[in-house]
RNA sequence: GCGCCUCUAGCUCAACGGCAGAGCAACGGACUCUUAAUCCGCAGGUUGGGGGUUCGAAUCCCCCGGGGCGCACCA
């Protein structure tokens, strides 16, 4: 376990020349038992350690793959010292690149360095880490160990970038918004609570950046989005995390139809961005992205798949029985939308495999949407449900405001009635929309979902680096 | 929050009412082309914590804690 250099004595930086991966594909026509003469300097982790007397091997790996270090007395310094490294010690090794008579390229190690002993070792050095609350509490021991782990990481990094840069090409511009809220509005769901000191202010982490977004489009951003964390104070599930990420954007003189388009175009789009394919395997079924995906209503999907021809104008009553024959509980303040809603997700939602855009929604449970042009007591909202489970919500915003203040008035009633995640009114927001807010067509997009179908998990804890769990000592809150 | 499952050495796992073990890691040693190298040696544990049943508990029961899955809530 001690490598002998006390850590004070390592060095303060390292000259590197080449990554790993870099060496491996640089010299990849030398043959075995060659040496190219060419000296390279690389650093990284030792993963593996083969010692014989006076040769030895290691393998380094470092965050572009790894390559093997041969180690030789009379070419190597202080040979018995590398001898004695630990699995998961740091070094730096400066040396020839040569293939050994067995083909493996390496570097032949003249000097080396300790940069990090590892006074904890990495697990099993076959079979690393399974362990899912140690992977999940130290990622860093589950990176090390796992390649899986590794690649889902990467690839979530991937995907962010991908739905940057397409969001950037496309003309949004992206901005930031406030994560603390005075207000808690713009999506149903219980809030965190914190505390600004200086202001004696009581603040709500936000669950979504919704009304800032559109309020900037008030103020002439006609294209905006927000790639960030929103905070929600619901259970945790292989599906929830308390805090996630949403991509959310706006898109002023677009309708609900316009934004089914980008929604479909943008995530076929990053998957070939990050994963070169749309028609990917999830959990052992065949998914495939490539547009358009089928568009239905939310009363055809609830037929095809319950039989019962329904819809708002259903009497309430029906709609309550109906309901309540799925186990369901029945609130007496919920209406026939929240009835229908609640029907289609415990019947309807988990059985769409999709891709599929689930259309137009209850007004009752859709206070930021538009009302449907055509259809009375709907409004103009789709969720894209894939794998089923919600990948989003995206909607034609309502921009009337007096519509909008009455809306938020039914949520007070509910807050009155108990009801936590209801919306307060924002009257901010009410002014904003009062300067005008052209027609526009928003979407949410759940970016740890995302990542969980490209990078196939079935939970969303392997998509997100650090989830949250109880503390590990069982001990209680916030120091 | 409720139900089911789970927790054994640093890691991966055995032992399932009868002496707590193995492989890897670590530690000591042999070995000048290895590939999870090999070989010899040594050490490693309040079996998640507490209580109970029993001649005897890692094993059965109860309570507590962590984790997983399902339900509820939601993206």
């Amino acid at each position: 376990m001690d490598s002998g250099t006390p850590i004070s004595e390592v060095p303060y930086r390292y000259d590197v020349t080449h990554r790993s991966a870099e060496v491996v594909a640089g010299w990849d026509r030398l043959g075995a038992g060659e040496e190219s003469g060419d000296v390279v300097s690389v650093a990284g982790r030792v993963m593996l350690l083969r010692t014989q007397g006076k040769v030895a091997f290691a393998q380094l790996r470092d965050s572009s793959g790894a390559v093997q270090l041969f180690a030789q007395s009379g070419v190597t310094e202080d040979l018995d010292g590398f001898a004695r490294l630990n699995l998961g010690d740091w070094i730096g090794a400066r040396g020839e690149v040569v293939r050994t008579r067995r083909g493996e390229l390496s570097v032949k190690v003249r000097e080396w360095v300790l940069l990090a002993p590892a006074r904890r070792s990495f697990g099993d050095k076959w079979r690393g880490v399974s362990d899912v609350e140690t992977r999940y509490r130290q990622r860093e021991v589950d990176l090390w160990a796992n390649e899986s782990s590794r690649r889902t990481l990467r690839i979530r990094s991937e995907l962010v970038r991908a739905l940057r840069e397409r969001m950037w090409a496309l003309g949004f511009v992206e901005v930031e918004t406030p994560m603390l809220h005075v207000v808690h509005s713009g999506g149903e769901a219980r809030p965190f609570r914190t505390h600004h000191n200086a202001l004696g202010l009581d603040l709500f982490l936000r669950v979504a950046p919704e009304l800032y977004l559109k309020r900037l489009v008030v103020g002439g951003f006609e294209k905006v989005f927000e790639i960030g964390r929103n905070f929600r104070n619901e259970g945790i599930s292989p599906r929830h995390n308390p805090e996630f990420t949403m991509l959310e954007a706006y898109w002023a003189y677009a309708d609900y139809q316009d934004v089914m388009a980008l929604f479909e175009e943008l995530v076929a789009g990053v998957a070939a961005d990050v994963v070169a394919t749309t028609e990917l395997t999830y959990q052992g079924r065949p998914l495939d992205l490539t547009p358009p995906w089928r568009r239905a209503t939310m009363t055809e999907l609830i037929s095809e798949h319950t039989g019962h021809s329904l819809s708002v104008r259903t009497p309430r009553d029906e709609l309550a029985g109906l309901l309540a024959s799925t186990g369901a509980s029945v609130e007496e303040s919920w209406g026939p939308g929240k009835l229908l809603a609640e029907y289609y997700e415990k019947t309807t939602e988990t059985e769409l495999w999709g891709p599929v855009f689930v259309c137009d929604f209850p007004e009752e449970v859709s206070p930021l949407a538009r009302r449907h042009r055509d259809g009375p007591g709907l409004v103009e909202r789709f969720e894209p449900v894939v794998a089923g489970r919600e990948l989003g919500n995206a909607f034609s915003e309502l921009v009337d405001p007096d519509d909008q203040r009455e809306r938020f008035a039914a949520q007070a009633a509910r807050r009155a009635a108990g009801d936590e995640e209801a919306m307060a009114l924002d009257e901010e927001y009410l002014r904003a929309i009062e300067y005008g807010l052209p027609p526009t067509g928003g979407l949410g997009l759940g970016v740890d979902r995302l990542a969980m179908l490209l990078t196939d998990s079935a939970n969303i804890r392997e998509v997100i680096a650090f989830p949250t769990l109880r503390p590990e000592r069982g001990e209680g809150s916030a120091q």
